[in-house]
DNA sequence: TATGAATGAGATTTCATTCAT
DNA sequence: CATGAATGAAATCTCATTCAT
């Protein structure tokens, strides 16, 4: 009579620990020892499950992708007022880029170049977002209620706002001082959008 | 007879090589022999000069910081105008964050939770860009000039808006669709002042 | 309603791929794993059916000596005359020695110092062919109908003659640029007694 | 003040030992800890001296082949008279396939399929002692001193004959029962000789 | 019998570091 | 300062064997 917590399979008892290990180390730093014992499982079963080291990393890394397309497809698709899909789109980043295990996992990423992330990553971006943002900038310029002003400048502007926050917040919490961070987050997205917004919009 | 260019010595050659492999494959990633055959010199060289893979690491960190330091001293400070003060600083990040061999360094530090970066750097951040812009935007909202707004969440876009580009060009470059980017990176200071400018200011 | 030939048991699935693999790799090189995938069989049975890689090893050793011994059994012992003997056993080798899965589980053997293949074969051979082939040279020198030779050397050579090709016929092949190997092949029995008998009976 | 015995290198140190290794158990057979422990270095070395157990293996059958190669090139070649070829070549066989070490290792080889060993060993008996041969039987049957037989099959007696009991002596000497083996040695060319040339001449 | 998962011992290989010269 | 060789600890991976079902 076990419930559903308890029966988690060895599979996903590694994919677990793994992540907190790369997270922690990065693939050369982590070590196979430990997150078989964190995961507590026999070293061998990680080679039985996922055949070796770099395999069980991208695995990882193919799951987070994923549950990014996935949360993305369910929304702002569909909305139309340009100040509520920036809004969105930031809430959007604000929640799901919020994922302190993840974050350092996609810095390292970036870092090495990333073959892997970078294009599925960039692949899904631009195929979204970037896309969106593009189109409705656009429109709003010729419609005469944007400033005319370059919609790529000011899309790279609109991502690095929301994104860097959330993957830098250590170190911007020391230099800002900010001690309330939970609430500087939830504000977050309202902010980024009143200033975006503000700066793009004709007076 | 050789002239000063030539006459590298031992000491610095592995500098240069060691900060190629950091950049490349990070401190856990990197290997000394790697290091050794790039710069051309004996493997024992290196713990002759370092003593050890983290003290060259560490020495590696503390120049790029030096650097930093010393280049930020030498302006900004000065001047007085608020938009030139953003421009200014947004040029300075443009010209200082663009070493692409840096970039990758700096992002695994982050990752790492990098506890000496963060510290150094964020005392430089602090000290210098963050107070002078927290000052300049809190004495202008009090002058009428700038909405009241929240300072930190200001901040945070504006270096945000600078530093993601400049860090995930490479991504950024690819969703986008940017391919004039010595263009688009000389453009990026202007842009985002004057975005951030129209967003801050009152009308 | 499965006919006998459809209905190969597990154990014999096993003892066909094992072989198969031994051949390939040898009993140090052989993989359990590969067997059991080869065989179409959970890697467990073959515990099951055979407790341990060496006593499945063993089984097929034996297999292949009880087949040759009963082979052997057969024939030749009933014959009188000394050319048909030769020819006798020279085709029995041809027939017997041309399996090329065993081939290399023999040599490997041999090359083991193989304690028991070594047992259990030279005691089948020294009771079969060499025994009588002993005596029929020795009788013959007697009767003066064969050269005055060391009976061994003359045996050592037939065998020679008889199982190096056998053996080694992709290198001989190669080496003697043999293109049309099945004729070479049926000739060989005749082309031995002859260059034989010619070379130890008396003018 | 070393005498030369004394001061082998840690390369050769290991190449011995792996030798020995290899021909005691094979390649899957070798245990790296075992080669190590007995040359007497650390493991690593072998790893710095020659990469993987792989190589130490290949470079250990490129000696030997480049070892019969050179023993080859300095001898039969000049040689006129058949039966003095013939001797000859048996004496060469007889004195370098008696390497008790290297006979495991080239049966292992040869049930491997060994690409390596059978492109060069093929190669270097292809130029070699098999050419020679055919042209000296096809030679002395056209002057009709050697009866009218397929030369390819004589020669893969002539090969067998000689290399069958060197390459098999522990089988062999146990079936013959012989026990003066070194005896039996040493009168083995001129008994395989006599025995070929009586057999092949014409009468 | 049959299966997929698990185990433990050990095999190969790597790598930061040091030594002798 | 410089070098090639050496070391020891540890890391990745393998594999025969067994277990639970």
């Amino acid at each position: 009579m076990e419930n559903k917590q308890d029966k988690k399979n060895t599979a996903s008892l590694i994919l677990e620990a793994a992540t907190e290990e790369f997270s922690k180390f990065g693939l050369a730093g982590a070590r196979i020892d430990r997150i078989a014992k964190l995961a507590g499982v026999n070293k061998a079963m990680i080679y039985y499950h996922f055949q070796s080291k770099e395999k069980l990393y991208q695995t990882i890394i193919e799951q987070f992708v994923d549950k990014l397309r996935h949360f993305f497809k369910e929304r702002i698709v569909l909305l139309d007022n340009p100040e509520e899909i920036f809004l969105n789109l930031s809430e959007f980043y604000n929640s799901h880029f919020a994922n302190p295990t993840f974050i350092p996992i996609l810095l390292r990423e970036i870092a090495s170049g990333g073959d892997m992330i970078k294009k599925t990553f960039a692949e899904f971006m631009a195929e979204g977002p970037a896309h969106k943002l593009k189109a409705v900038i656009e429109n709003s310029v010729e419609q005469g209620s944007f400033r005319n002003i370059d919609s790529r400048q000011a899309i790279a502007s609109f991502i690095g706002m929301n994104l860097f926050y959330l993957i830098m917040s250590p170190l911007v919490n020391n230099i800002l001082e900010i001690k309330d961070e939970k609430d500087f987050r939830e504000k977050r997205p309202e902010a980024i959008v009143d200033l975006f917004f503000n700066g793009i919009k004709t007076k």
